[in-house]
RNA sequence: GAUAUUAAGCCUCUA
């Protein structure tokens, strides 16, 4: 059980879910008697829509085992539920778990912030203390992101200073959601707030805080602390430079998008798949129709990224502008299954 | 040996 168990969660760390849940069969065919450890580690490789399937095959396997009373697979079966959409079937597991920790009420309250139900995540926020539950960073981050995500800055302030006043330190999965709520103009100035908070946290220099914080300040409409904030630290890496090209398409100057993406480049960063969004987008705009044709077929050849529907949608797009219906044909034709 | 929270991104229309 012990070897089996390990080799699947193996696999499910790297990703590898349909081997993942390929091994589980042999397991159960041997036979093997799975434990909780199993359980956890191949629920972990269903939780999302497309292996929705395996998720349900697990749960009745579980049904009725000595299995389905342990807390770790109980919260495992809950995040699958949440992760694949099917929010009532994780409120059934929930509601008959003898013993809920923080882990059982973050799961779900992620699962309705991810509904667009952040009154309802709210209520859970508030009855697992009431419960006993004191939450921990992971559910106040929960809980703001989901404000966050649903551009209510106000209420994600609100749980952001609730967070302080109870003593916790928020780490940068706070800052980040924080960041996000204030990425407006009408609340830019509580932006800066946080951006003092960050630098006082010692926080200031993390890549990812300050590309949320470069994201911050162009849609704030502030380009000149976009400037202060990549320039503001020589550390730079693909998220930065990315961040930096979005934040010029935002102002519409596509010369300047063009110019980081060199820049990005030139330092030795390899574009990812976000990159090619903001380039096709700006070639689309420029009217770079050639441009856009080589970089689109650079992204596999060279960069081993996919394209995705955004590339796609970026591409057929400016070949329709610019009256390219050959080429629309042609690259519609070689869409991979599956893209809308 | 374990399960939960965050990053930057397209087009169209509403304008």
């Amino acid at each position: 059980v012990f070897a089996w168990s390990e080799i699947i969660s193996a696999h499910a760390n790297y990703g590898l879910n349909c081997l993942a849940f390929g091994l589980f069969g042999q397991m159960v065919q041997a036979p093997v008697q799975p434990d909780t450890h199993a359980y956890v580690a191949i629920l972990k490789t269903c939780a999302s829509a497309e292996t929705f399937v395996n998720g349900l095959i697990i749960h009745f396997h579980i049904m009725g085992s000595v299995h389905e009373a342990d807390l770790f697979v109980g919260n495992a079966l809950i995040n699958m539920y949440v992760k694949c959409g099917a929010l009532k079937d994780a409120c059934i597991v929930f509601d008959k778990l003898a013993r809920r920790d923080v882990v059982s009420w973050s799961t779900m309250i992620t699962g309705y912030t991810q509904q667009m139900c952040c009154q309802e995540a709210m209520v859970l926020f508030e009855a697992m203390q009431r419960e006993g539950v004191e939450p921990n960073n992971v559910a106040w981050n929960a809980i703001i992101s989901g404000y966050a995500q649903s551009g209510d800055c106000e209420e994600a302030l609100c749980f952001y200073n609730r967070m302080l006043l109870s003593g916790r330190e928020p780490d940068n999965f706070t800052f980040v959601s924080v960041l996000n709520a204030c990425s407006n103009v009408a609340v830019i100035d509580q932006g800066r707030l946080i951006h003092a908070d960050i630098t006082e946290a010692g926080y200031g220099s993390d890549v990812y805080i300050r590309s949320a914080m470069i994201d911050m300040y162009a849609k704030g409409g502030s380009l000149e602390d976009v400037h202060n904030v990549f320039t503001g630290d020589k550390i730079q890496n693909a998220v930065t430079w990315t961040a930096m090209m979005a934040a010029h398409a935002l102002q519409s100057d596509y010369t300047k998008v063009m110019h980081y993406f060199k820049g990005m480049q030139q330092e030795g960063w390899s574009p990812n798949n976000v990159t090619f969004v903001c380039l096709l987008s700006a070639c689309g705009h420029m009217g770079l129709v050639e441009d856009a044709l080589e970089h689109f077929s650079s992204m596999r050849k060279v960069y081993g990224i996919d394209p995705t529907q955004e590339h796609y949608n970026c591409l057929l797009d400016l070949l329709g502008r610019a009256g390219f219906f050959h080429e629309i044909n042609e690259i519609f034709e070689s869409m991979p299954e599956g893209l809308n």
